[in-house]
DNA sequence: GGCTAGTTGCCTGT
DNA sequence: ACAGGCAACTAGCC
């Protein structure tokens, strides 16, 4: 992974700070960009904006095409704008453990400013960075910005545990007040810098803000070839991916909206959700009652793609939210079901993963019943792919691995029907396609919904079964959504088109999809098996089993026989409340 | 220590 | 259209 490396940079400059950019692929209300550019200020240093692609970060397993094309067309947005205040960002390969301190010796930095991470493996890999660094002499500051508030902080007005429900966290958010206000740049110390190397150099695209659309693309490409030699360009898909590595997606499927990536366009599509239905959209939002199969426009904001990568800062979200008069308690609804809501799940559910020993895990996890799921390889691929016989399952997970947006409700049909619901499949199985597949991936908001919908945590009520024909002739009756993003259907009139099996052959052979062979038929007997996997989630309460941080075998152990008596004997009262 | 309510299901009976 | 069943966890409140 390491091919390139930059030759370039050595000894090129005497002394600068970097800004090391992660999750934080912005400008606005960034405090750790501000420092950065306050402390080269001061020392009156030239500032380096840093990323690194990283094959932990950034390879197929964990990070699928749809969302690296996200993140790079967001690099590319966010270099121009560095470049617009006469800063060149540099893009390194390989392991980040290992890069940002190399970099950080080769170009002779004072210190590395980044924007904290919040997440377990994130963490571990920025205290090595920081010891790497503190070895060599490099100053290591980080702020927190990826959240509402700063979790340390938070804890600690929670007395140092986070509530583990919604209304506590809430009364806890009532305490303490709003987040604060987001900052804006530091445009004018910022452009007060000295450039690195001989001044301007080659950047001299007239910078300003135009509009960056059609031309764009081939401005970028010229731009593109002429920094070749630089070993600073963003990389394209290509040079990342090899061929097609793709997940044989059917011809002929229509995806939904395309998110462009980058701050500007966040922006303006918060600007424009705001704005929605002269601000109705945002007053009268309510969860619950948004469709799952609104695909253009849809039904919500799809703005947590830019907040997964850090192009909106929440704060900057929350606040627009507020001040477009989302600031209601919701009605009968409640507020966790508005808007401001829907950041206050995010806070919460970062306030527990940052506070519970293997959040992301079953295993280890004081929060996580343990269940006896399967093992079933070729179960859960027919589910990956889109071909579990169910029209509705099969739409969402191809608008997965098309689109990599998917409706909240449509995730709660698919993982309900991968864990609890039908298949009885680890939620962290689910957890890890969706970590590779979604455009707005986040480790905290990922855990926490796929522990909910499976019944390991939050949530309890487990004969609350999705029915893929039910729920999907709630919200797309007609079947236009099916249509979209299954070909084979879309001759299949609306009578059958959630329950193809049904149809008589006649009827089938009209529509050019002879259920078994041209659309695969049901790979369950969802009445039946869901009825049956209700009675084994009852077993499983009673059972009582939790996660536990003290007596767990090491958490990368993936265990399928969990009724062993290893760990967690007690009932889950008496275990998960005091750890 | 008891009571109440909890972001978003489905099916059946009235 | 709507209530009750499914089966019963857990936190916060009094």
């Amino acid at each position: 992974m390491m091919k390139k490396s930059s030759h370039q940079t050595s000894a090129a400059f005497n002394s600068c700070v970097i800004h090391w950019f992660r999750r934080d692929l912005r400008l606005a209300d960034n405090a750790a960009l501000n420092a950065a550019v306050s402390a080269s200020a001061k020392q009156g240093t030239p500032l380096v904006p840093l990323y690194v692609i990283d094959p932990s970060v950034h390879g197929s397993s964990v990070c699928g095409r749809v969302r690296l094309h996200f993140i790079l067309e967001s690099l590319n947005a966010l270099r121009e704008s560095l470049a617009s205040h006469g800063m060149q960002l540099r893009i390194e390969r390989g392991d980040a453990q290992k890069r940002v301190p190399e970099f950080a010796r080769d170009v002779g930095a004072s210190s590395v400013f980044f924007e904290r991470e919040l997440n377990e493996a994130a963490l571990k890999r920025d205290k090595a960075v920081q010891e790497g660094l503190n070895e060599i002499g490099v100053n290591v500051k980080s702020f927190h910005g990826f959240t509402l508030y700063d979790p340390d902080w938070l804890l600690k007005q929670a007395d140092g545990e986070a509530p583990k429900g919604m209304k506590g966290f809430l009364t806890l958010i009532e305490k303490i007040g709003p987040p604060s206000r987001p900052e804006a740049f530091d445009e004018e110390t910022a452009k007060s810098l000295p450039v690195v190397g001989q001044g301007k150099q080659d950047r001299d695209d007239g910078s300003e803000q135009e509009n960056d659309s059609v031309e764009d693309k081939t401005k970028i490409q010229e731009s593109e070839k002429r920094k070749q030699m630089k070993g600073n360009e963003v990389p394209t898909i290509d040079d990342l991916r090899k061929s097609n590595e793709d997940e044989d997606i059917p011809a002929g499927v229509h995806g939904g909206e395309k998110l462009k990536g980058g701050e500007k366009a966040a922006l303006d599509r918060l600007h424009a959700f705001t704005k929605r239905d002269g601000g109705r959209a945002v007053r009268d939002f309510s969860k619950p009652e948004t469709s799952p199969a609104a695909v253009d426009p849809r039904a919500t904001t799809a703005l947590s793609a830019y907040v997964a990568i850090g192009a909106l800062s929440s704060r900057t979200f929350f606040h627009s939210v507020v001040d477009a008069g989302g600031d209601g308690d919701g009605g009968q609804g409640g507020i966790q079901t508005t808007l401001r809501g829907q950041l206050l799940w995010r806070e919460h559910f970062w306030s527990l993963a940052y506070s519970i020993p293997n959040f992301e895990r079953m295993q280890g996890n004081p929060l996580c019943r343990k269940i006896d799921w399967r093992d079933d390889k070729e179960a859960l691929e027919r589910w990956r792919k889109g071909r579990t016989g169910f029209p509705w399952i099969d739409a969402l997970m191809t608008q997965l691995r098309v689109d990599g947006f998917v409706h909240h409700l449509g995730r709660h049909s698919v993982a309900c029907f991968l864990t609890r619901g039908d298949l009885w499949i680890s939620w962290e199985e689910g957890a890890k396609a969706f970590q590779q597949l979604l455009i707005d991936h986040d480790h905290a908001l990922n855990a926490a919904n796929w522990m909910w919908l499976s019944c390991s945590a939050f949530f309890n009520r487990y004969f609350r079964v999705y029915s893929p024909v039910t729920f999907a002739n709630k919200w797309d009756s007609d079947g236009e959504f099916i249509r979209r993003y299954i070909p084979a259907l879309r001759r299949m009139p609306k009578k059958y088109i959630h329950e193809p099996w049904l149809a008589p052959l006649a009827v089938q052979k009209k529509a050019g999809c002879i259920i078994g062979k041209d659309y695969p038929k049901p790979m369950v007997d969802h009445k039946q098996v869901s009825k049956h996997n209700v009675q084994k989630m009852k077993e499983a309460f009673s059972r009582g089993h939790y996660g536990s941080p003290s007596s767990s075998p090491p958490p990368n152990l993936m265990v399928t026989e969990c009724s062993s008596d290893d760990t967690g004997k007690e009932p889950a009262s008496k275990k998960a409340k005091t750890q």
